[in-house]
DNA sequence: TATTGTTATACTCTATAACTATA
DNA sequence: TATAGTTATAGAGTATAACAATA
């Protein structure tokens, strides 16, 4: 008998291949469009709302701000994101999507909305909107 | 005004937040132990059930086996496992806890019992177990 | 002086390929 | 021939420290 600690009761088990899952099934859907899931989360924030500096969208993914130089690089050289120098502050550099970085953005989400409805198909929608609230307020610590 | 895939409604990114929160709840109530969260998950994989060779539990925890000689190899020298030759196999080696390692263990799964409670502890047990059960379908795949 | 972006560098995590011993 | 464990090595991903430009 197992106790109810069992390794994959452990919410860190549960979390990392939850997500193993969802990368199996995202990443295939992402490869036609040249873009990594990473990139495309990139994409998502900067095509959303008024325009952040590198340093506002690291605070936001939670990630250091010389990744996020090297993230933008990559972006940039696919000619998906531009750098724009701040107007009212010349240190900072608005990343804002290029007309071909928008349209890898809305394909990217089409693929995003279909890996995640294979990923919650056993749930049931009401199941999988509380799983997504739960996680969010978890997230916040709301 | 932003889209429902707003970068912080992703899975992908409740996932993997959800896991960072979680880390920084827990490894400081693991580091007087003087292991990591992978190493006492790993005490918690070999410390449950029928003994398991390097490889069944590589397998289980979904790793690489040239992973798991690393991660063993690192409890071996701290002296929480031992390998033995397992009988009918002599290509094999089960795994199993020491006396130290079993105390380890146990004492790992309440400092990962309470860092998960401080994690959920803004859902109420219902909301708790529900995420829970949740996570688990979604990984079975069931 | 402090902050933004950048570069160089190093560290962790993980996988691939090739070896050994056993089957 | 195939499998379990091992070693050496290399590739991601990420962070720390130091520097230039700007505030």
């Amino acid at each position: 008998m197992s106790s109810d600690l069992a390794v994959t009761r452990r919410l860190g088990y549960l979390l990392k291949h939850a997500q193993l899952r969802l990368a199996e099934l995202a990443e295939p859907l992402y490869a036609p469009l040249g873009v990594t899931g990473r990139q495309l989360a990139l994409l998502t924030l900067f095509g959303d709302g008024p325009a952040l500096s590198q340093q506002e969208g690291a605070a936001r993914l939670g990630i250091d701000r010389t990744t996020m130089v090297a993230l933008v690089d990559e972006l940039e050289d696919k000619d998906l994101v531009r750098r724009e120098v701040a107007p009212g502050d010349r240190r900072k550099r608005l990343v804002t999507l290029t007309a071909e970085g928008e349209r890898v953005r809305a394909a990217g989400e089409d693929a995003t909305r279909q890996a995640e409805s294979r990923l919650l198909e056993r749930l049931g929608e009401d199941d999988a909107e509380r799983l997504r609230a739960a996680l969010h307020r978890v997230v916040r610590g709301e």
